[in-house]
DNA sequence: GTCTATACTGGGATAGAC
DNA sequence: GTCTATCCCAGTATAGAC
């Protein structure tokens, strides 16, 4: 009776096993064989579970952006001034990082593997995550409370800049986590032109 | 007599049609008969110029990041002035993509892609290109001009930031370089506390 | 220096037994 | 749901003619 659930477990460890390779190594240079093995079933099996490498990609990606946009929307809900949007977006992308590593980089990374359909889907969701952080640098350029270019651009720039910690973050590295979210909060913040931290009445 | 110098001319060609191919498709998805059939050539023809497909990919990326540290140590040469050294850095990281945009790609995203001997030439060439970074922002915040968290967790982030451009610049976008680069100086320069422009002394 | 032809390996995916 | 066996195609790379 312990084996009751053994098709939902393999399925979950298909996944689990192929965001590890995918992000280590690339999409494309990730075979079936690779997957199987480390799933410790043979190839033929994993299409029990998923019609195509493609899939398993499509589900990793959406899902992840599905998820990050629900997170993101929860805790932006309400929250009507700009500069504790912004705070709020820095902090939590990064929080979501260390919680979904794999998942982030994947998500950025390796969009120009999935093929049209699934692609035009998960830019959907990509746009959405990036329109939280576009709406808040536009409102508040436009309140005079935000010194930026291009706010559209600015946005971009930013989530580079949070995204690229999945480049070369390590568990075991020299600086603890307070101190890295410090560092980016803080460049987020000041790079719009203000101070950080910010005045009490601004929190 | 035209054709003294084919063997240079296809080599140079099986270069430029690798760089286009592999900043489009990532170096795992580009087949030999893809850059051969770009070039004109067969497969096999390839083989008279490079030793393997990783040779190419290992030739562009190592010829771009000589090229870069080249460039950059010029443009710094003899500058001590943090302030005006994080502006150049910024300014001349973005020209560069503009001229060689498709080099920048490949040298950020696919390192992976490197087996290990090259890969650890390039690391090298990079360390060095971000160096410049690094030891700006330490000086800078060393002097007490730059409010910084930790100065090679910022120095990452801004690299991120600056090449991330990459990912989305279209020639034929809403937006002039002038403007782009307009914003991206302004956010690099206003990340470490500094207001933009920059008081005439500082330049 | 490029060609044709081909060796060899490994890719994704399927059929059918259990 | 997983297995064995296999199909078919594409991958890198080489041999040898011209």
């Amino acid at each position: 009776m312990l084996r009751k659930k053994m098709k939902l477990d393999t399925k979950r460890k298909i996944l689990d096993k192929s965001r590890g390779l995918f992000a280590a190594r690339g999409y494309e240079a990730v075979s079936m064989r690779d997957i199987s093995n480390a799933v410790g079933i043979r190839p033929s099996a994993i299409y029990n579970h998923f019609a195509s490498k493609q899939t398993i990609l499509a589900d990793l990606m959406e899902g992840h952006m599905e998820r990050v946009v629900g997170e993101m929307t929860t805790i932006l809900d309400g929250v009507a001034c700009p500069v504790r949007c912004l705070t709020l977006f820095a902090r939590h992308h990064l929080l979501i990082h260390f919680d979904y590593k794999e998942d982030v980089f994947l998500a950025y990374y390796e969009i120009r593997s999935l093929e049209e359909d699934n692609r035009s889907r998960v830019v959907v969701l990509r746009d959405h995550y990036e329109g939280f952080l576009r709406k808040t640098l536009i409102e508040g350029k436009d309140q005079g409370r935000f010194t930026v270019g291009d706010p559209a651009v600015h946005a971009r720039a930013t989530l580079a800049m949070l995204t690229g910690i999945t480049i070369w973050y390590r568990e075991d590295g020299r600086l603890a986590r307070d101190a890295i979210i410090e560092t980016y909060e803080r460049a987020v913040v000041q790079s719009v032109g203000l101070t950080y931290p910010m005045a009490a009445k601004e929190q």
